[in-house]
RNA sequence: GGGCGGAUAGCUCAGGGGUAGAGCGUCGCCCUUACAAGGCGAGGGUCACAGGUUCGAAGCCUGUUCCGCCCA
């Protein structure tokens, strides 16, 4: 099939994503171009296989479903591009009852008639025109999300080749002694009229029913230790059952009934006479009345009871619920109706001893949620000790690993004490027995059609009517969908499987079989891993069901949103040991993710004319410091991306993808390019180009496995776009982004320019400066920067990149330790940087006072935490080297920046205190207009930061601040000009921020809190809580008083007084945090997404 | 009755000994020519409770309370 793109010329993007169009069109392509297909004769590229859990082939896909589809696709694809030859087989399975119930509904509303009417044959062709008609569907459903699926090898249960298989394992079962036919009691549908393994029953945890007490008469009256007993009293949920009674018994060591043990009862109902056992098992003598009724052929206790004493079994509830002959005159009611009717006739003959509420367990058909009947009949039975003992070595011999692991433990402990499987099926559509029995009743099981008894040769042979379990044919799915019994090179190729991944929920009924199964007829597990993913529910946490009819179809969805969308989001929300709940939110929010990632896209061909992509090393192009850093911030997401999929960690692969491409390329990077990008310098334009592309196009290969539509259109269209030749022409064909060495000194490096951004827009955000209002227009903005490298790394070309995306005009660098200080200026400071952005005539003292009194309190909190740490002498001698000297790091750090803090606060404070400087400044028009300061010009460092006491007399800061708000007045004048439209709102709030001080909120916030937890905090880590408190009180001065004097000897001392902070500060000024950057990505697990919002590096 | 999981920001949830995070929602500013499905900034936490281990606990251990699920 041709590119769907090969014949646009000049790709112009639309404005937004829209994946309807762009959905409908990739999924033709990849298939006819066989990209789905696994290669069995391929041996060169290891395998990797998966086989698609087979969903009901007459039902529709839910978003479990769409969840499987997806997990599936993201490892297929993923190994796919990573060179693996990958097998993803899909099919449907045939599931017996579900698909047969729905037909004979359909049947009884349309035609009128039952299966009966029809009869076996007929029946059995409107199941399959049926599931011709219906199965098509759950197709179409894969193709709208993607899915890779080989679709040449889809298979079906009740094909002819699987129909072998079925056969095969039957026999070969039956020949080695593992299935066998017994008569036994049996959890029956009365409603879908068949027999259920155990794991169909649903246990009803807590049924409120009623306990009913009704006495049977002893047919002679006996001596008890209280005198003569003429009756005796027993209890039931199911009055009903009573017909069927054969005994009843009580505890042997009962003082109370010991004589009647071996006397009788009689029916009341039916007259016949029953015996009284004794039986330690079954009877508690507390409860009730110490004597119970036993029903040998309607209660799993009872059976064995009957076993023990040889009791009688009387049968008297039909498969269809009814009562039977053996129920005497009940017989053809309902068995519910036989419960009141039971109870009306003993309330006659005075009989009945009363009725209590109770509550007991019930079991229900998983499949009608009828009641389930115990019901006394022949079935087909695996003997599955032998078959499970192989299946839990693999595990503890760890072929095959549980992931999350804990599931494990469950596998292991069913698996330990399994009973037998009940696999007969009194079904039409499934696999029919292979099992004849002639007139004599000898059995004959074999792999086809008998023509005479294997016994005694009789040819008259009848086939077993019944069907086996559904899930006897899917747990040989692994195996039996590629050929077997014949060994085929897909087997030899594909098997075992790489991974099983599907829904927890079918540990036992699937996984654990199909482990029993392909250990027994493979000698191999069926699958190295498997992977259980949770299950989805609906926004509310409620599991969908039809019922409920929160039944979503996938389908709907996809329309809705796009199949990207949808997937994404179940990739991110998949994460280990909880349900997914789903909302449209969410999902809405991921499209907009695809939206984003496609103008990211739209951006770069706006800004590509004339690239061409020579396959050139980037690497060696992008030498500035923003190209070096976005490729390294690439690297690591690749690392983590891959890491994350290795481990099954769907939502960490997904965020790492997400977060880089969001909150790194598109808030960062791609303004950080536009300078470039719109620029003169050729080469740099280049450069800048061609890292464009590298992370967009490996931000495709990323995302492809999660997002493989919109990924495949930029592809294309990016390729085209850069005429790159050398791309594969699908992005499926191309390589998964590899992992490798992160440059960590690009990322540290750069850390300064981020931080300098970040500072610069977090003082316009909080004073409200809107971005047409440009910074540092009449004064500069003075950026000091402490260490030689990043002074340099500004001037050759970040420093214009800054003043773009934090929209500023004037600026200037020095080398030093602080910027010179200037009352009518906000500051922001960071490792190794500080910023002061001049806001003559628009600073709001009231404003910034508050914003950096904040921002001091943060550092305040910050230290106080690290210094108690490091002065604890045991955590420096005991915890690792590492950590200590991180702290260290991070101490002297918030040291520096809270000398700096300290300074321009104790500076604002120095102009608060003259409040009508600054209306005198508005009149002084006569001086001079700029307060410049050159790089040059400030070469030693500014004035150490003003320790606390020199608040009292007027210190050489608040000094050096006079001067320079004297100079300023005529700057202050024109600036109000010049932002003239911009400042009534800072006005405003300016104006709101001084009617409520800050500290107003925090403090109220603080008096809010429960006094008395606050107490019993503070007495538990005396030290830590007072900061805390402190903190909260947002006056930092006092609040460390206050903490000094709350806190114990040890607490105030860990306080450390501010003074003597400020002093050590001022001491050593000039340390070089450049080398120890604030953030080290590396160190933590999931940097990115922090650090890029907050732009701390 | 046994087992497993969960309790972290208003909501939905990541994290699993070393500076408490995301998405959505909230608040403020902005249509800055990729994107208003957008940008910038901000606020928001006794990590259920009580003990213990540790230099250090949201995480590990013990117990408690609630909420799920599985098995009998």
């Amino acid at each position: 099939m041709q590119n769907p793109n090969e014949n646009e010329k000049a790709p112009e993007l639309a404005k937004g994503y829209e994946h309807r169009e762009v959905e409908a069109r990739w999924y033709p392509f990849w298939q006819e171009r066989g990209y789905f297909h696994g290669d069995e004769h391929d041996r060169t590229r290891p395998p990797f296989s998966i086989v698609l859990p087979p969903p009901n082939v007459t039902g529709s896909l839910h978003l479990g479903h769409a969840l499987t589809a997806t997990l599936q696709d993201v490892l297929v694809r993923w190994k796919k591009m990573s060179g693996f030859n990958t097998l993803w087989l899909p099919g449907t399975d045939h599931a017996g009852i579900a698909t047969q119930m729905i037909v004979e509904r359909e049947l009884k509303k349309t035609e009128k008639v039952s299966r009966h009417d029809l009869g076996r044959e007929e029946f059995l062709r409107r199941v399959w025109i049926w599931k011709e008609r219906f199965g098509s569907r759950i197709g179409q459903q894969h193709h709208a999300l993607g899915a890779s699926l080989d679709w040449q090898r889809e298979r079906f249960t009740m094909d002819e080749g699987l129909s072998r298989a079925v056969r095969e394992v039957f026999v070969r079962l039956y020949e080695e002694g593992l299935i066998y036919r017994e008569k036994k009691l049996i959890n029956w549908c009365p409603d879908c009229r068949t027999a259920l393994s155990d794991l169909e029953v649903e246990h009803e945890e807590a049924h409120r029913g009623e306990l009913w007490s009704f006495a049977y008469p002893l047919v002679e009256p006996a001596q008890g230790p209280a005198g003569t007993i003429t009756e005796i009293v027993v209890a039931t949920t199911r009055p009903e059952t009573m017909l069927g009674d054969t005994a009843v018994a009580v505890h042997p060591d009962d003082e109370r009934y010991r004589d009647l043990v071996g006397r009788k009862v009689r029916h009341p109902i039916l007259g016949r006479e029953i015996p009284i056992v004794a039986d330690a098992i079954l009877v508690d003598p507390k409860f009730g009345t110490g004597a119970v009724k036993v029903t040998p052929a309607h209660d799993f206790n009872d059976f064995e009871v009957g076993k023990r004493h040889g009791l009688e079994l009387v049968t008297v509830i039909d498969v269809d619920g009814r009562m039977n002959a053996n129920a005497g005159p009940l017989a053809g009611l309902d068995r519910f109706e036989a419960r009141k009717e039971v109870k009306r006739l003993l309330a006659e003959k005075g009989l009945d001893r009363g009725t209590q509420p109770h509550v007991l367990p019930l079991g229900r058909c998983q499949r009608s949620q009828t009641v389930l009947e115990p019901m006394l009949s022949d079935q087909w039975y695996v003997k599955i000790e032998p078959l499970a003992r192989p299946a839990i070595e693999a595990v503890e011999q760890g072929k095959t690993r549980f992931i999350p692991e804990q599931w494990t433990n469950t596998y292991m402990a069913w698996m330990r004490n399994i009973h037998d499987w009940c696999i007969s099926r009194q079904l039409w559509w499934g696999h029919q027995i292979p099992a004849w029995y002639c007139p004599d009743g000898h059995v004959t099981v074999a792999r086809t059609t008998p023509s005479a008894c294997a016994t005694c040769g009789k040819p008259e042979l009848r086939q077993d009517e019944d069907v086996l379990d559904t899930w006897f044919s899917s747990a040989l799915w692994p195996f039996s969908t590629m050929g077997w019994p014949d060994q085929t090179d897909t087997l030899r190729t594909f098997y075992p499987t790489s991974v099983m991944e599907t829904g927890h929920d079918i540990i036992f009924f699937w996984v654990a079989r199909m482990m029993m199964m392909g250990l027994h007829f493979m000698g191999e597990v069926p699958f190295r891993t498997v992977y259980l993913h949770p299950m989805v529910r609906d926004e509310k946490g409620q599991k969908m069901s039809k019922t409920k009819g929160n039944v979503i179809d996938p389908l709907v969805v996809t329309e809705k949103y796009g199949a990207d969308a949808l997937r994404f989001t179940l990739a991110a929300l998949t994460a280990q040991g909880r349900d997914i709940k789903l909302s449209d939110q969410r999902i809405e929010g991921y499209r907009a993710f695809a939206n984003k990632l496609w103008n990211a896209s739209r951006f770069a061909l706006m800004n590509l004319a004339g690239h061409e992509e020579r396959g050139e090393d980037v690497s060696t192009l992008a030498a500035s410091p923003a190209e070096r850093w976005i490729l390294a911030r690439l690297q690591r997401t690749v690392n983590e991306t891959v890491a994350a999929l290795e481990a099954f960690r769907f939502n960490d692969a997904a965020n790492a993808v997400y977060a880089f491409v969001w909150h790194e390329l598109c808030d960062w990077y791609i303004e950080l390019a536009k300078e470039a990008l719109y620029g003169e310098d050729l080469a740099l334009k280049h450069a800048t180009q061609a890292v464009l592309v590298r992370c967009l196009e490996t931000s495709y290969r990323l995302l492809h496995p999660f997002m493989p539509f919109i990924t495949e259109e930029l592809w294309h269209v990016l390729r085209t776009q850069v005429k790159a030749q050398a791309w594969p022409d699908s992005i499926l064909a191309a390589a998964y982004p590899q992992t490798g060495p992160v440059d960590e000194a690009a990322e540290r490096s750069f850390g300064p320019v981020l931080g300098i951004i970040d500072a610069i827009r977090n003082i316009r955000g909080e004073m409200g400066i809107p971005f047409k209002v440009k910074l540092g227009v009449q004064a500069k903005v003075e950026i000091a920067v402490a260490d030689q490298a990043t002074h340099d790394l500004l001037l050759a070309g970040e420093l214009a990149r800054i003043q773009r995306v934090a929209g500023v005009e004037g600026v200037n660098v020095t080398l030093a330790a602080a910027t010179p200080p200037a009352p009518q200026s906000a500051v922001g400071v960071g490792p190794g940087f500080e910023v002061r952005v001049p806001l003559a005539g628009v600073i709001d003292l009231a404003a910034e006072t508050a914003r950096v009194d904040k921002e001091i309190a943060k550092v305040e909190q910050d230290l106080a935490g690290i210094e108690r740490k490091l002065q604890n002498p045991s955590f420096v001698q005991k915890a690792p080297p590492e950590v200590v000297e991180k702290d260290r790091a991070r101490a002297e750090e918030l040291r520096e920046k809270r000398g700096k803090l300290d300074a321009h606060r104790a500076m604002l404070s120095g102009s608060e205190a003259n409040p009508a400087r600054r209306d005198s400044m508005e009149n002084q028009n006569e001086q001079k207009p700029s307060v410049e300061v050159p790089a040059e010009a400030a070469p030693a460092p500014a004035p150490a930061p003003a320790p606390v006491e020199q608040q009292e007399a007027p210190s050489p800061v608040v000094q050096t601040a006079e001067k320079i708000v004297a100079a300023g007045a005529e700057a202050a004048q024109s600036a109000i000009e010049a932002v003239k439209s911009g400042v009534e709102a800072m006005v405003e709030k300016a104006k709101s921020v001084a009617r409520a001080p800050a500290a107003a909120k925090p403090a109220r916030k603080a008096a809010a809190k429960k006094k008395p937890a606050a107490r019993k905090a503070a007495a538990r880590k005396p030290a830590k809580a007072a900061v805390k408190a402190a903190v909260k009180k947002a006056a930092p001065r006092k609040a460390a008083k206050a903490a000094a004097k709350a806190a114990p000897k040890k607490g105030a001392k860990k306080a450390a007084p501010k003074r003597v902070v400020a002093k050590r500060a001022a001491r050593k000024p000039a340390r070089k945090p450049a080398r120890k950057p604030a953030r080290k990505p590396a160190a933590r697990k999931a940097p990115a997404r922090r650090a890029a919002r907050k732009g701390k590096r």
